[in-house]
DNA sequence: CAGTAACCGGACAAAGATATCCTATTTTGT
DNA sequence: ACAAAATAGGATATCTTTGTCCGGTTACTG
């Protein structure tokens, strides 16, 4: 339904959302959020390439959100890392359909714009609402950094 | 946002609800809704296999839809080919978790399940409403069977 | 019963998504 | 300057999806 990789890029947004301003490397969002170090890397390049979050090399350096929380969507995450292809023309090449849909694929686009809207509506702060109850990850001490 | 198989899959079953009871071929079937026919074969064996189609080996034979558009819906077909993957367990593997999921899945599995929803209560007859706008297909002389 | 029309299904090929590896390059601290 | 910390990014491997090929099987017709 989204892609592994923009499931990844939730969870980094996610994870960097829960965390104070100072900069995270990657191995540690790698092992809070499960994703493959490696393949991380490559997430990250592309949220940063969209503007979501600033990368610093160096010493001290690490990943930094960019945005709020609150003013950030899901959709702006999945738009950056994946985005989901709306139909906007006629898949079989029929010229004859113009700029219309035939119903087959109007229905399919409408459920598709449905699933963006629902995307669009929800903030990452949405997501990571209810502290009381199960949070995105294991924050425990554990994954905590030691030089907070 | 679903696979193209699955868009395949509905191609071929909405073509099929359009013809009259008889079989079709998978040559006139791959014609018509430009799924290309060596793999057309096997969307409509994933077809036949979930019981929606039914297909009739020799001459004479070809595919025929089992049940009525109207009792048929966009779920029953995507399921048949390329099941819609809901999250039921935490992607994380954290135990922590147990049977519910974080905000952030919560949040993805609500959307997938409004799809799925919009999926179900679409049946295939609805699809081809509106007889005098643009059809699913081209539908015309060249393409109709001449024995018809 | 032979020939032909039609689907079946396994093996294979190509493309794309996902994951890994390794060598730069940048930044900081000493 | 030099060493260490950290991301950048190209090359490559693996896996899944999509697409192709071809011989086998079934069923009808004469």
């Amino acid at each position: 339904m989204i892609s592994q990789t923009a499931e990844y890029a939730l969870r980094v947004i996610a994870y960097l959302s829960n965390q104070p301003e100072e900069p995270r490397t990657t191995p540690q969002i790698a092992e809070t959020t499960h994703v493959p170090l490696p393949y991380l890397s490559k997430v990250i390049q592309s949220l940063s390439r969209a503007g979501l979050v600033h990368s610093r090399r160096g010493l001290h350096g690490g990943i930094t959100l960019v945005k709020q929380p609150e003013s950030l969507s899901v959709y702006d995450v999945i738009q950056a890392v994946d985005p989901l292809r709306r139909i906007t023309t006629c898949p079989l090449g029929l010229e004859a359909h113009g700029t219309n849909l035939c119903p087959l694929h109007r229905r399919l686009d409408d459920a598709f714009l449905q699933v963006e809207q629902a995307f669009r509506q929800s903030s990452i702060a949405d997501l990571l609402g209810e502290p009381t109850e199960s949070v995105p990850f294991d924050l425990s001490p554990l994954h905590a950094p030691k030089d907070s």
